[in-house]
DNA sequence: TTTAAAATTTAGACAAGACTAAAAATTTAT
DNA sequence: ATAAATTTTTAGTCTTGTCTAAATTTTAAA
Protein backbone atom coordinates (compact mmCIF):
# COMPACT_ATOMS: atom_id res chain seq x y z
CA UNK A 1 0.00 0.00 0.00
CA UNK A 2 1.34 3.39 -1.04
CA UNK A 3 -0.13 6.38 0.77
CA UNK A 4 -1.25 9.53 -0.98
CA UNK A 5 1.67 11.43 0.46
CA UNK A 6 4.14 8.77 -0.61
CA UNK A 7 2.75 8.90 -4.13
CA UNK A 8 3.31 12.62 -4.26
CA UNK A 9 6.90 12.29 -3.10
CA UNK A 10 7.60 9.54 -5.60
CA UNK A 11 6.19 11.69 -8.36
CA UNK A 12 8.35 14.62 -7.27
CA UNK A 13 11.46 12.46 -7.18
CA UNK A 14 10.65 11.06 -10.59
CA UNK A 15 10.26 14.49 -12.13
CA UNK A 16 13.42 15.77 -10.49
CA UNK A 17 15.61 12.90 -11.64
CA UNK A 18 16.79 14.17 -14.96
CA UNK A 19 18.24 10.88 -16.09
CA UNK A 20 17.56 7.31 -15.12
CA UNK A 21 20.41 7.10 -12.69
CA UNK A 22 20.50 10.56 -11.24
CA UNK A 23 20.17 10.93 -7.51
CA UNK A 24 17.89 13.63 -6.19
CA UNK A 25 18.75 15.86 -3.25
CA UNK A 26 16.67 16.26 -0.13
CA UNK A 27 16.41 20.00 -0.61
CA UNK A 28 15.23 19.68 -4.20
CA UNK A 29 12.47 17.34 -3.11
CA UNK A 30 11.50 19.60 -0.23
CA UNK A 31 11.31 22.57 -2.55
CA UNK A 32 9.14 20.76 -5.07
CA UNK A 33 6.89 19.36 -2.34
CA UNK A 34 6.62 22.70 -0.56
CA UNK A 35 7.77 21.12 2.68
CA UNK A 36 10.80 21.46 4.90
CA UNK A 37 13.93 19.40 4.35
CA UNK A 38 13.39 17.63 7.66
CA UNK A 39 9.97 16.41 6.55
CA UNK A 40 11.52 15.16 3.37
CA UNK A 41 14.16 13.23 5.27
CA UNK A 42 11.41 11.55 7.27
CA UNK A 43 9.55 10.56 4.14
CA UNK A 44 12.70 9.38 2.38
CA UNK A 45 13.25 6.95 5.23
CA UNK A 46 9.75 5.55 4.83
CA UNK A 47 10.12 5.22 1.07
CA UNK A 48 13.47 3.54 1.60
CA UNK A 49 11.97 1.09 4.12
CA UNK A 50 9.35 0.16 1.57
CA UNK A 51 11.89 -0.32 -1.18
CA UNK A 52 10.77 2.57 -3.34
CA UNK A 53 14.06 4.43 -3.20
CA UNK A 54 17.72 3.76 -2.58
CA UNK A 55 18.89 6.07 0.12
CA UNK A 56 22.31 6.96 1.42
CA UNK A 57 22.49 9.54 4.14
CA UNK A 58 23.56 12.94 2.85
CA UNK A 59 23.74 11.54 -0.67
CA UNK A 60 20.16 11.90 -1.85
CA UNK A 61 17.88 9.22 -3.28
CA UNK A 62 17.41 7.22 -6.45
CA UNK A 63 14.15 5.56 -7.39
CA UNK A 64 14.23 1.78 -7.46
CA UNK A 65 12.37 0.02 -10.26
CA UNK A 66 9.50 -0.51 -7.85
CA UNK A 67 9.48 3.20 -7.02
CA UNK A 68 9.71 4.20 -10.65
CA UNK A 69 6.71 2.04 -11.52
CA UNK A 70 4.69 3.55 -8.68
CA UNK A 71 5.57 7.07 -9.81
CA UNK A 72 4.82 6.36 -13.45
CA UNK A 73 1.50 4.79 -12.56
CA UNK A 74 0.45 8.01 -10.87
CA UNK A 75 1.67 10.06 -13.81
CA UNK A 76 -0.27 7.81 -16.19
CA UNK A 77 -3.46 8.42 -14.25
CA UNK A 78 -2.81 12.14 -14.01
CA UNK A 79 -2.39 12.49 -17.75
CA UNK A 80 -5.33 10.27 -18.65
CA UNK A 81 -7.58 12.35 -16.41
CA UNK A 82 -6.27 15.52 -18.03
CA UNK A 83 -7.29 14.18 -21.41
CA UNK A 84 -10.70 13.29 -20.02
CA UNK A 85 -11.23 16.71 -18.50
CA UNK A 86 -10.31 18.55 -21.67
CA UNK A 87 -11.91 16.28 -24.23
CA UNK A 88 -15.06 15.25 -22.42
CA UNK A 89 -15.77 17.86 -19.77
CA UNK A 90 -14.73 20.99 -21.64
CA UNK A 91 -11.99 22.06 -19.30
CA UNK A 92 -9.36 24.31 -20.78
CA UNK A 93 -5.75 23.16 -20.64
CA UNK A 94 -4.88 25.48 -17.80
CA UNK A 95 -7.73 24.35 -15.52
CA UNK A 96 -6.98 20.66 -15.46
CA UNK A 97 -3.89 20.40 -13.32
CA UNK A 98 -5.38 20.95 -9.89
CA UNK A 99 -8.21 18.49 -10.43
CA UNK A 100 -5.94 15.90 -12.01
CA UNK A 101 -3.72 16.17 -8.92
CA UNK A 102 -6.64 14.76 -6.95
CA UNK A 103 -7.88 12.23 -9.49
CA UNK A 104 -4.44 10.71 -9.98
CA UNK A 105 -4.66 9.10 -6.54
CA UNK A 106 -7.84 7.10 -7.15
CA UNK A 107 -6.96 3.44 -6.74
CA UNK A 108 -8.70 1.16 -9.20
CA UNK A 109 -6.95 -0.70 -11.97
CA UNK A 110 -10.22 -1.22 -13.76
CA UNK A 111 -11.00 2.48 -13.65
CA UNK A 112 -7.66 3.42 -15.19
CA UNK A 113 -7.89 0.75 -17.81
CA UNK A 114 -11.44 1.57 -18.82
CA UNK A 115 -10.72 5.28 -18.86
CA UNK A 116 -7.87 4.55 -21.25
CA UNK A 117 -10.27 2.59 -23.47
CA UNK A 118 -12.94 5.28 -23.26
CA UNK A 119 -10.43 7.91 -24.37
CA UNK A 120 -9.20 5.60 -27.13
CA UNK A 121 -5.68 5.06 -25.79
CA UNK A 122 -4.31 8.57 -25.99
CA UNK A 123 -0.52 8.83 -26.08
CA UNK A 124 -0.20 12.44 -25.00
CA UNK A 125 -1.94 14.65 -22.50
CA UNK A 126 -3.28 18.11 -23.40
CA UNK A 127 0.13 19.65 -22.69
CA UNK A 128 1.86 17.27 -25.08
CA UNK A 129 3.42 15.14 -22.37
CA UNK A 130 3.51 11.43 -23.11
CA UNK A 131 1.16 9.07 -21.28
CA UNK A 132 2.91 6.00 -19.88
CA UNK A 133 1.27 2.69 -20.80
CA UNK A 134 -0.03 0.26 -18.19
CA UNK A 135 3.39 -1.42 -17.99
CA UNK A 136 5.14 1.82 -17.19
CA UNK A 137 6.63 2.33 -20.62
CA UNK A 138 6.68 5.89 -21.81
CA UNK A 139 6.25 6.58 -25.49
CA UNK A 140 9.29 8.68 -26.34
CA UNK A 141 7.27 10.94 -28.54
CA UNK A 142 8.92 13.99 -27.14
CA UNK A 143 12.38 13.14 -28.26
CA UNK A 144 13.68 15.18 -31.14
CA UNK A 145 16.99 15.32 -32.96
CA UNK A 146 19.52 17.71 -31.50
CA UNK A 147 19.61 19.33 -34.94
CA UNK A 148 16.10 20.65 -34.34
CA UNK A 149 16.94 22.52 -31.17
CA UNK A 150 17.05 26.28 -31.46
CA UNK A 151 19.94 28.51 -30.50
CA UNK A 152 20.10 29.20 -26.74
CA UNK A 153 17.72 26.36 -25.97
CA UNK A 154 18.69 23.72 -23.47
CA UNK A 155 17.90 20.05 -23.73
CA UNK A 156 18.80 16.68 -22.29
CA UNK A 157 20.32 13.76 -24.11
CA UNK A 158 17.83 10.88 -24.15
CA UNK A 159 19.12 8.57 -26.84
CA UNK A 160 20.97 8.02 -30.05
CA UNK A 161 19.76 7.28 -33.54
CA UNK A 162 23.05 5.86 -34.76
CA UNK A 163 24.23 3.45 -32.10
CA UNK A 164 27.48 2.34 -33.73
CA UNK A 165 30.45 1.89 -31.48
CA UNK A 166 32.29 4.68 -33.25
CA UNK A 167 29.57 7.15 -32.49
CA UNK A 168 29.15 6.04 -28.90
CA UNK A 169 32.88 6.32 -28.34
CA UNK A 170 32.83 9.79 -29.81
CA UNK A 171 30.08 10.79 -27.39
CA UNK A 172 31.92 9.22 -24.50
CA UNK A 173 35.10 11.11 -25.30
CA UNK A 174 33.20 14.38 -25.20
CA UNK A 175 31.33 13.57 -22.00
CA UNK A 176 27.92 13.19 -23.58
CA UNK A 177 25.80 10.49 -21.97
CA UNK A 178 22.15 9.81 -21.36
CA UNK A 179 20.93 12.60 -19.16
CA UNK A 180 23.65 15.06 -20.08
CA UNK A 181 22.37 18.60 -20.26
CA UNK A 182 23.19 20.32 -23.52
CA UNK A 183 22.82 23.96 -24.41
CA UNK A 184 22.93 25.08 -28.01
CA UNK A 185 25.22 28.09 -28.20
CA UNK A 186 25.13 28.64 -31.93
CA UNK A 187 24.11 27.04 -35.20
CA UNK A 188 25.75 27.48 -38.57
CA UNK A 189 23.26 27.28 -41.35
CA UNK A 190 25.72 26.70 -44.19
CA UNK A 191 26.97 23.32 -42.89
CA UNK A 192 24.44 22.62 -40.11
CA UNK A 193 27.19 22.41 -37.54
CA UNK A 194 26.60 23.57 -33.97
CA UNK A 195 28.41 24.80 -30.92
CA UNK A 196 27.22 23.29 -27.66
CA UNK A 197 27.90 23.93 -24.03
CA UNK A 198 28.25 20.75 -21.99
CA UNK A 199 29.14 21.02 -18.31
CA UNK A 200 30.68 24.44 -18.76
CA UNK A 201 32.89 23.38 -21.68
CA UNK A 202 32.10 24.24 -25.26
CA UNK A 203 32.03 21.69 -28.03
CA UNK A 204 31.72 22.10 -31.79
CA UNK A 205 29.84 19.30 -33.49
CA UNK A 206 29.11 18.41 -37.08
CA UNK A 207 25.85 17.92 -38.90
CA UNK A 208 26.32 14.15 -38.55
CA UNK A 209 26.38 14.34 -34.78
CA UNK A 210 23.46 16.75 -34.56
CA UNK A 211 21.34 14.39 -36.62
CA UNK A 212 22.04 11.29 -34.60
CA UNK A 213 21.46 12.42 -31.07
CA UNK A 214 17.99 12.39 -29.56
CA UNK A 215 17.24 15.01 -26.96
CA UNK A 216 14.34 16.09 -24.87
CA UNK A 217 13.53 19.74 -24.42
CA UNK A 218 13.19 20.78 -20.82
CA UNK B 1 -12.83 23.02 4.68
CA UNK B 2 -14.31 19.60 5.30
CA UNK B 3 -11.83 16.74 5.59
CA UNK B 4 -12.29 13.41 3.87
CA UNK B 5 -13.01 11.74 7.18
CA UNK B 6 -15.55 14.37 8.15
CA UNK B 7 -17.32 13.88 4.83
CA UNK B 8 -17.61 10.17 5.49
CA UNK B 9 -19.07 10.72 8.94
CA UNK B 10 -21.56 13.26 7.62
CA UNK B 11 -22.65 10.83 4.94
CA UNK B 12 -23.06 8.07 7.51
CA UNK B 13 -25.14 10.31 9.75
CA UNK B 14 -27.26 11.38 6.82
CA UNK B 15 -28.00 7.82 5.82
CA UNK B 16 -28.75 6.76 9.37
CA UNK B 17 -31.20 9.57 10.05
CA UNK B 18 -34.44 8.01 8.92
CA UNK B 19 -36.43 11.21 8.97
CA UNK B 20 -35.41 14.83 8.80
CA UNK B 21 -35.42 15.37 12.50
CA UNK B 22 -34.19 12.04 13.80
CA UNK B 23 -31.13 12.04 16.00
CA UNK B 24 -28.49 9.42 15.36
CA UNK B 25 -26.70 7.50 18.10
CA UNK B 26 -22.97 7.33 18.58
CA UNK B 27 -22.98 3.56 18.39
CA UNK B 28 -24.93 3.49 15.15
CA UNK B 29 -22.42 5.84 13.56
CA UNK B 30 -19.50 3.84 14.90
CA UNK B 31 -20.96 0.66 13.49
CA UNK B 32 -21.55 2.17 10.07
CA UNK B 33 -18.10 3.75 10.02
CA UNK B 34 -16.38 0.60 11.25
CA UNK B 35 -14.77 2.51 14.08
CA UNK B 36 -15.06 2.49 17.85
CA UNK B 37 -17.62 4.57 19.67
CA UNK B 38 -14.86 6.64 21.27
CA UNK B 39 -13.54 7.63 17.86
CA UNK B 40 -17.02 8.63 16.86
CA UNK B 41 -17.42 10.80 19.93
CA UNK B 42 -14.20 12.58 19.02
CA UNK B 43 -15.38 13.21 15.49
CA UNK B 44 -18.83 14.32 16.61
CA UNK B 45 -17.17 17.01 18.68
CA UNK B 46 -15.26 18.27 15.66
CA UNK B 47 -18.36 18.27 13.49
CA UNK B 48 -20.24 20.08 16.22
CA UNK B 49 -17.48 22.72 16.50
CA UNK B 50 -17.74 23.31 12.79
CA UNK B 51 -21.51 23.62 12.90
CA UNK B 52 -22.28 20.50 10.89
CA UNK B 53 -24.21 18.76 13.64
CA UNK B 54 -26.18 19.61 16.74
CA UNK B 55 -24.78 17.59 19.58
CA UNK B 56 -25.99 16.90 23.08
CA UNK B 57 -23.90 14.61 25.21
CA UNK B 58 -25.36 11.13 25.46
CA UNK B 59 -28.24 12.17 23.19
CA UNK B 60 -26.77 11.60 19.75
CA UNK B 61 -26.52 14.08 16.87
CA UNK B 62 -28.72 15.76 14.30
CA UNK B 63 -27.39 17.25 11.10
CA UNK B 64 -27.68 21.01 10.79
CA UNK B 65 -28.68 22.45 7.44
CA UNK B 66 -25.00 23.11 6.79
CA UNK B 67 -24.18 19.51 7.60
CA UNK B 68 -27.01 18.19 5.50
CA UNK B 69 -25.81 20.18 2.50
CA UNK B 70 -22.29 18.88 2.93
CA UNK B 71 -23.56 15.29 3.14
CA UNK B 72 -25.86 15.67 0.17
CA UNK B 73 -23.08 17.20 -1.91
CA UNK B 74 -20.97 14.10 -1.34
CA UNK B 75 -23.91 11.85 -2.16
CA UNK B 76 -24.54 13.82 -5.34
CA UNK B 77 -20.97 13.26 -6.46
CA UNK B 78 -21.06 9.60 -5.49
CA UNK B 79 -24.14 8.95 -7.58
CA UNK B 80 -23.00 10.98 -10.57
CA UNK B 81 -19.76 9.01 -10.65
CA UNK B 82 -21.70 5.76 -10.45
CA UNK B 83 -23.66 6.78 -13.51
CA UNK B 84 -20.41 7.66 -15.27
CA UNK B 85 -18.78 4.35 -14.40
CA UNK B 86 -21.72 2.30 -15.60
CA UNK B 87 -22.70 4.29 -18.66
CA UNK B 88 -19.32 5.35 -19.97
CA UNK B 89 -16.75 2.94 -18.56
CA UNK B 90 -18.73 -0.29 -18.73
CA UNK B 91 -18.67 -1.07 -15.05
CA UNK B 92 -21.43 -3.35 -13.83
CA UNK B 93 -23.75 -2.04 -11.15
CA UNK B 94 -22.05 -4.07 -8.42
CA UNK B 95 -18.51 -2.86 -9.19
CA UNK B 96 -19.10 0.85 -8.88
CA UNK B 97 -19.49 1.41 -5.19
CA UNK B 98 -15.90 1.10 -4.03
CA UNK B 99 -14.56 3.38 -6.74
CA UNK B 100 -17.34 5.92 -6.25
CA UNK B 101 -16.42 6.00 -2.56
CA UNK B 102 -13.10 7.44 -3.62
CA UNK B 103 -14.31 9.70 -6.41
CA UNK B 104 -16.99 11.32 -4.24
CA UNK B 105 -14.31 13.20 -2.33
CA UNK B 106 -12.77 15.02 -5.28
CA UNK B 107 -13.18 18.71 -4.66
CA UNK B 108 -14.00 20.72 -7.76
CA UNK B 109 -17.32 22.39 -8.39
CA UNK B 110 -16.56 22.66 -12.07
CA UNK B 111 -15.83 18.94 -12.27
CA UNK B 112 -19.13 18.01 -10.66
CA UNK B 113 -21.08 20.44 -12.76
CA UNK B 114 -19.48 19.40 -16.03
CA UNK B 115 -19.83 15.73 -15.20
CA UNK B 116 -23.53 16.37 -14.66
CA UNK B 117 -23.74 18.04 -18.07
CA UNK B 118 -21.72 15.28 -19.74
CA UNK B 119 -24.09 12.66 -18.34
CA UNK B 120 -27.08 14.78 -19.40
CA UNK B 121 -28.36 15.55 -15.92
CA UNK B 122 -29.27 12.10 -14.71
CA UNK B 123 -31.81 11.99 -11.87
CA UNK B 124 -31.07 8.50 -10.66
CA UNK B 125 -27.97 6.44 -10.16
CA UNK B 126 -27.63 2.87 -11.48
CA UNK B 127 -29.29 1.53 -8.32
CA UNK B 128 -32.30 3.76 -8.77
CA UNK B 129 -31.36 6.16 -6.00
CA UNK B 130 -32.11 9.80 -6.71
CA UNK B 131 -29.26 12.20 -7.49
CA UNK B 132 -29.47 15.44 -5.49
CA UNK B 133 -29.21 18.60 -7.60
CA UNK B 134 -26.49 21.19 -7.07
CA UNK B 135 -28.64 23.00 -4.50
CA UNK B 136 -29.07 19.92 -2.39
CA UNK B 137 -32.62 19.18 -3.47
CA UNK B 138 -33.42 15.55 -3.95
CA UNK B 139 -35.78 14.64 -6.75
CA UNK B 140 -38.49 12.51 -5.24
CA UNK B 141 -38.16 10.04 -8.03
CA UNK B 142 -38.52 7.44 -5.39
CA UNK B 143 -42.18 8.11 -5.37
CA UNK B 144 -44.32 5.04 -5.58
CA UNK B 145 -48.03 4.50 -5.52
CA UNK B 146 -49.51 4.24 -2.07
CA UNK B 147 -50.87 0.88 -3.13
CA UNK B 148 -47.34 -0.48 -3.11
CA UNK B 149 -46.62 0.38 0.50
CA UNK B 150 -46.50 -2.54 2.89
CA UNK B 151 -48.51 -2.89 6.04
CA UNK B 152 -47.04 -0.95 8.99
CA UNK B 153 -44.80 1.10 6.70
CA UNK B 154 -44.88 4.87 6.89
CA UNK B 155 -44.60 7.21 3.94
CA UNK B 156 -45.07 10.79 2.91
CA UNK B 157 -47.47 12.12 0.31
CA UNK B 158 -45.49 13.59 -2.60
CA UNK B 159 -47.99 13.85 -5.44
CA UNK B 160 -51.03 12.57 -7.24
CA UNK B 161 -51.46 10.60 -10.41
CA UNK B 162 -55.08 11.58 -11.01
CA UNK B 163 -55.25 15.32 -10.58
CA UNK B 164 -58.95 15.84 -11.17
CA UNK B 165 -60.74 18.32 -8.95
CA UNK B 166 -62.89 15.58 -7.50
CA UNK B 167 -59.91 13.64 -6.30
CA UNK B 168 -58.11 16.66 -4.92
CA UNK B 169 -61.21 17.70 -3.01
CA UNK B 170 -61.49 14.22 -1.62
CA UNK B 171 -57.90 14.41 -0.36
CA UNK B 172 -58.48 17.85 1.08
CA UNK B 173 -61.54 16.69 2.99
CA UNK B 174 -59.51 13.94 4.61
CA UNK B 175 -56.54 16.14 5.45
CA UNK B 176 -54.15 14.64 2.94
CA UNK B 177 -51.77 17.16 1.38
CA UNK B 178 -48.22 17.21 0.01
CA UNK B 179 -45.99 16.27 2.91
CA UNK B 180 -48.66 14.54 4.95
CA UNK B 181 -47.32 11.53 6.76
CA UNK B 182 -49.26 8.37 6.15
CA UNK B 183 -48.97 5.04 7.90
CA UNK B 184 -50.50 1.93 6.40
CA UNK B 185 -52.40 0.13 9.13
CA UNK B 186 -53.81 -2.70 7.08
CA UNK B 187 -54.37 -3.88 3.52
CA UNK B 188 -57.21 -6.01 2.25
CA UNK B 189 -56.13 -8.22 -0.56
CA UNK B 190 -59.56 -9.06 -1.89
CA UNK B 191 -60.50 -5.48 -2.90
CA UNK B 192 -57.10 -3.74 -2.51
CA UNK B 193 -58.54 -1.31 -0.01
CA UNK B 194 -56.42 0.03 2.85
CA UNK B 195 -56.71 1.50 6.28
CA UNK B 196 -54.41 4.43 6.93
CA UNK B 197 -53.44 6.46 9.94
CA UNK B 198 -53.21 10.19 9.21
CA UNK B 199 -52.45 12.55 12.07
CA UNK B 200 -53.73 10.06 14.61
CA UNK B 201 -57.02 9.50 12.85
CA UNK B 202 -57.74 6.40 10.84
CA UNK B 203 -59.06 6.46 7.31
CA UNK B 204 -60.31 3.67 5.07
CA UNK B 205 -59.54 4.18 1.40
CA UNK B 206 -60.47 2.33 -1.76
CA UNK B 207 -58.29 0.78 -4.43
CA UNK B 208 -58.89 3.87 -6.58
CA UNK B 209 -57.36 6.17 -4.02
CA UNK B 210 -54.43 3.88 -3.29
CA UNK B 211 -53.57 3.76 -6.98
CA UNK B 212 -53.64 7.50 -7.54
CA UNK B 213 -51.54 8.83 -4.70
CA UNK B 214 -47.77 9.04 -4.98
CA UNK B 215 -45.81 8.62 -1.79
CA UNK B 216 -42.19 8.51 -0.76
CA UNK B 217 -40.97 5.95 1.69
CA UNK B 218 -39.08 7.47 4.59
C1' DT C 1 -37.06 2.20 42.51
C1' DT C 2 -32.99 0.36 42.92
C1' DT C 3 -29.69 -2.29 40.45
C1' DA C 4 -27.61 -4.43 36.46
C1' DA C 5 -26.63 -3.84 31.66
C1' DA C 6 -25.72 -1.10 27.80
C1' DA C 7 -24.31 3.11 25.69
C1' DT C 8 -21.44 7.03 25.80
C1' DT C 9 -17.71 9.84 27.13
C1' DT C 10 -13.09 10.75 29.02
C1' DA C 11 -8.20 9.98 29.53
C1' DG C 12 -4.13 8.59 27.73
C1' DA C 13 -1.55 6.52 23.83
C1' DC C 14 -0.06 5.80 19.02
C1' DA C 15 1.05 6.35 13.81
C1' DA C 16 1.38 9.46 9.89
C1' DG C 17 2.99 13.55 8.24
C1' DA C 18 4.25 17.91 9.15
C1' DC C 19 7.08 21.63 11.79
C1' DT C 20 11.21 24.20 14.50
C1' DA C 21 15.61 24.34 16.38
C1' DA C 22 19.91 22.38 16.89
C1' DA C 23 23.57 19.14 15.57
C1' DA C 24 26.31 16.91 12.08
C1' DA C 25 28.13 16.24 7.48
C1' DT C 26 29.37 18.04 3.10
C1' DT C 27 30.73 21.54 -0.04
C1' DT C 28 32.80 25.91 -1.20
C1' DA C 29 35.91 29.45 -0.83
C1' DT C 30 39.79 31.62 0.87
C1' DA D 1 43.91 22.73 3.90
C1' DT D 2 41.14 24.85 6.81
C1' DA D 3 37.24 27.95 7.88
C1' DA D 4 32.76 29.37 6.44
C1' DA D 5 28.57 28.41 4.24
C1' DT D 6 25.31 25.18 2.90
C1' DT D 7 22.91 20.94 3.10
C1' DT D 8 21.10 17.23 5.59
C1' DT D 9 19.84 14.86 9.61
C1' DT D 10 18.27 14.41 14.41
C1' DA D 11 15.43 15.44 18.35
C1' DG D 12 11.38 16.91 20.04
C1' DT D 13 6.58 18.81 19.21
C1' DC D 14 1.92 19.25 16.98
C1' DT D 15 -2.51 17.80 14.61
C1' DT D 16 -5.63 14.36 12.75
C1' DG D 17 -7.83 10.29 13.32
C1' DT D 18 -7.62 6.23 15.48
C1' DC D 19 -7.31 2.93 19.59
C1' DT D 20 -7.87 0.74 24.65
C1' DA D 21 -9.25 1.02 29.22
C1' DA D 22 -11.68 3.26 32.65
C1' DA D 23 -15.34 6.35 34.20
C1' DT D 24 -19.87 8.14 33.66
C1' DT D 25 -24.62 8.40 32.12
C1' DT D 26 -28.70 6.36 30.44
C1' DT D 27 -31.76 2.50 29.91
C1' DA D 28 -33.79 -1.81 31.19
C1' DA D 29 -35.00 -5.22 34.48
C1' DA D 30 -36.10 -7.20 38.69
Amino acid sequence: MVTLSEENYLKAIYHLAKHENASVSTNAIAQKMQTKASSTTDMIKKLSEKGHVEYQKYKGVKLTEKGRLAAVSVIRKHRLWEVFLVQKLNFSWDEVHEVAEQLEHIKSDKLTQQLDVFLEHPTEDPHGDPIPDCNGNIPSSQKVLLAQIDQNQSCICVGVKDSTTDFLQYLDKHNIALGTKIKVISKESFDESMTLKINKTELAISKEVAHNLFVKIN
